[in-house]
DNA sequence: GATTTTATATGATGTTTATCATATAAAAAT
DNA sequence: ATTTTTATATGATAAACATCATATAAAATC
């Protein structure tokens, strides 16, 4: 079937957009080809059209969700600036929504214990995204570059680990510790105890 | 073969610590039944008379991981109180040595997003272990009842979100996040700004 | 020393997986 | 209208996997 010139992107784009739900919901091993593909309206053999393996798959999807939540928060927040920012980027990161939205978040909270344990290419890819949004963070926070990176660091440490916690825990707990971490990233940024 | 009584169990805390290392080294379905028993130097077949299933053994590593991870500081740190006590455990969390022995440091960072994907009993066991532990904390935190726990539950959101996100970086990043996570949780949990 | 007991080993089964060779069908080009 | 092109489908292959039935061998008991 020969479609239009981009039909074959667009469905690059649905067995992305599947994998990465999938890879979320359920781990990169428990994510078969075979269910993505399926979940994207196509069948299994299909796949190698798109894609050389599954593991440039993998990389795919990471890329594309350092992307997605960036140009999500830039295009909802560009007339925020300083503290205002700051707060609605934690805020938001720390919400029920995003809570609830394990299959298509932030990529740390829901892969990063997997990408630990992949190889060093992969690592290395991961970072290098991570640091392009850790320097957009930083215009951000009024305090001398070096200061501004650590108090970033120590706020997206403790909002991952927040996310990744509550989503591990039932109920009452899982609110508690986003609540706590929100309020305590804020002071960090912004610079006042808590 | 009939051992001294006590012979299976050791088996079985061989295949136990053979799990608990390869679970965290390649996540729950990458390290295989096969394997696990093949480290523990045994036969694939033997596992059943250990345990009814690899969810079994799952749910069990999980339990001791937390155990041991109190065994070892308590033993180690009954001599501390207050603050002493507070810095001690934030910097042997993020020292280089835990950040090395991902295959049996906290199950936290290693193994938090994969159970994030469990069923709601393992969940909760998870969560009733982790109350437990966040209980202990909380007696050293020189503040009212609520106001600990808040401040317990910030700390520790960012102390396993470092490791984890350590762990995925490489190099300088690496350490940079455990050094800025550090700082601020001790300053959270003493309650003086950093 | 013969018998019983039981911890581990062997081997088989059925399922799921990633990957690939080949087939099909429809659009585009002629 | 025929031919060419190519996106997707079918079906096969080989490997890995969890689980289980059965076998073996050695310690304990008599």
């Amino acid at each position: 079937m020969r479609y239009t010139t981009d039909h074959k992107q667009q469905t690059r784009e649905q067995i992305l957009s599947a994998a990465a739900r999938q890879f979320r919901e359920r781990g990169f091993d428990q994510a078969s080809v075979g269910s993505i593909m399926k979940e994207a309206g196509l069948t299994h053999g299909g796949f190698y059209a798109h894609f050389e393996s599954k593991d440039e798959l993998i990389a795919n999807v990471i890329r594309g969700g350092f992307d997605q939540v960036s140009e999500r928060f830039e295009s909802q927040f560009n007339h925020l600036h300083g503290e205002d920012w700051l707060r609605t980027w934690v805020d938001r990161y720390l919400s029920d929504g995003h809570y609830h939205a394990m299959d298509r978040g932030c990529p740390m909270p829901a892969l990063a214990g997997e990408i630990g344990r992949a190889d060093a290419q992969s690592r290395h890819a991961f970072t290098e995204l991570f640091e392009q949004r850790l320097r957009r963070v930083m215009k951000e926070v009024d305090a001398p570059q070096d200061q501004a990176r650590r108090r970033v660091l120590a706020a997206v440490s403790q909002m991952s680990g927040a996310l990744m916690l509550a989503r591990t825990f039932d109920n009452q707990l899982a609110d508690d510790v986003r609540s706590a971490a929100a309020e305590q990233a804020i002071a960090t940024l912004v610079g006042r105890p808590a």
